[in-house]
DNA sequence: CTAAAATCCTGGTGGC
DNA sequence: TGCCACCAGGATTTTA
């Protein structure tokens, strides 16, 4: 399940390889893979070869989790990972990986691969690249990003505090497993309601948001159930830092009291029920 | 406004 | 050993 932290070191990895490539050919094995549009047709892959085929890659970047190239056309060539998405440099020569709906076929001999054993990950090619991300909420490790701003957002919302980190208009990036881990670091409860959080409380989580991805990115991501790859294939470590994900019933790294789970918003949510109140 | 449920997907798992 | 129901979840859409 790639999150922030997994989709910048695949990001990273991506752009040592392919910046200033050209894309001279396309094959899409399975058409679904091609996102819908609004309402109506979703382009096909005779439309999505004609157009992106002899453009070059002109820049690669994060937005969220998603994947934004810049092609020399004009064009933005977008990727969401979603669960089980991966993004793959290899040679061409090398043997074709499982689960692979779509193969860009580079002028120097590499290929990059699209895989999904899930099929929820979707590739867009649009002329406007804000059209897809842009309404996506601040970026949580940018400058730009701030205390006041994280602070004010919160006070206008009433809801609970977990699936307001999940919100992806709220803040970009954040999936379930660094919502856990990032709410634990700041010893709030996920049921709490967002607007009575105190300042020191929104403090803490303004500066666990940042602490944990950042600590995630240095570890190259999370890789759970063999799920997340970088864009070489290789696993993450920071697996072995988690604190309470998937950790139900097992001691509390800070008190030892047992791990609790529940369900919110449809998802497995985990705390500490002595330090988070 | 919040919140829950349905939707898309398939490998892995637990029950019988 | 085999079959099957069910779970996981990111984002969107629908329903309450």
């Amino acid at each position: 399940m790639p999150e922030l932290p997994e989709v910048e070191t695949i990001v990273n990895g991506l752009r040592a390889s392919l910046i200033g490539r050209e894309i001279a050919d396309v094959t899409i094995c399975w058409e679904g893979v091609i996102a819908k549009g609004r309402g109506h047709s979703s382009p096909s892959a005779d439309w999505l070869r004609q157009r992106i085929r002899g453009q070059r890659i002109l820049d690669i970047k994060r937005r969220g989790k998603y994947i934004v190239f810049a092609l020399s056309g004009g064009d933005s060539l977008i990727f969401h990972l979603k669960m089980t998405g991966r993004l793959l440099v290899r040679l061409s020569t090398a043997e074709m990986d499982r689960y692979v709906r779509m193969v860009f076929h580079l002028d120097d001999s590499q290929q990059l691969r699209f895989a999904d054993m899930r099929k929820l990950g979707r590739v867009y090619l649009v002329d406007d690249a804000e059209a897809i991300v842009g309404t996506l909420g601040p970026e949580p490790l940018a400058d730009d990003f701030k205390l006041e701003d994280f602070a004010q957002i919160l006070r206008r919302r009433s809801g609970r505090i977990k699936p307001l980190l999940l919100n992806q208009r709220f803040i970009a990036g954040v999936g379930n497993i660094y919502a856990n881990e990032i709410l634990f670091a700041a010893g709030i409860h996920p049921l709490r309601k967002a607007d009575t959080l105190a300042p020191a409380e929104v403090e803490a989580l303004y500066h666990a948001i940042q602490r944990v991805l950042r600590q995630a990115i240095a570890q190259r991501g999370t890789t759970f159930d063999g799920a997340y790859r970088d864009a070489w294939g290789e696993r993450g470590q920071h697996q072995e830092s988690l604190k309470v994900f998937q950790r139900e019933g097992k001691p509390c790294p800070r008190c030892g009291t047992p791990i609790a789970r529940i369900t919110l918003g449809g998802r497995g949510t985990y705390f500490c029920p002595r330090c988070q109140k």
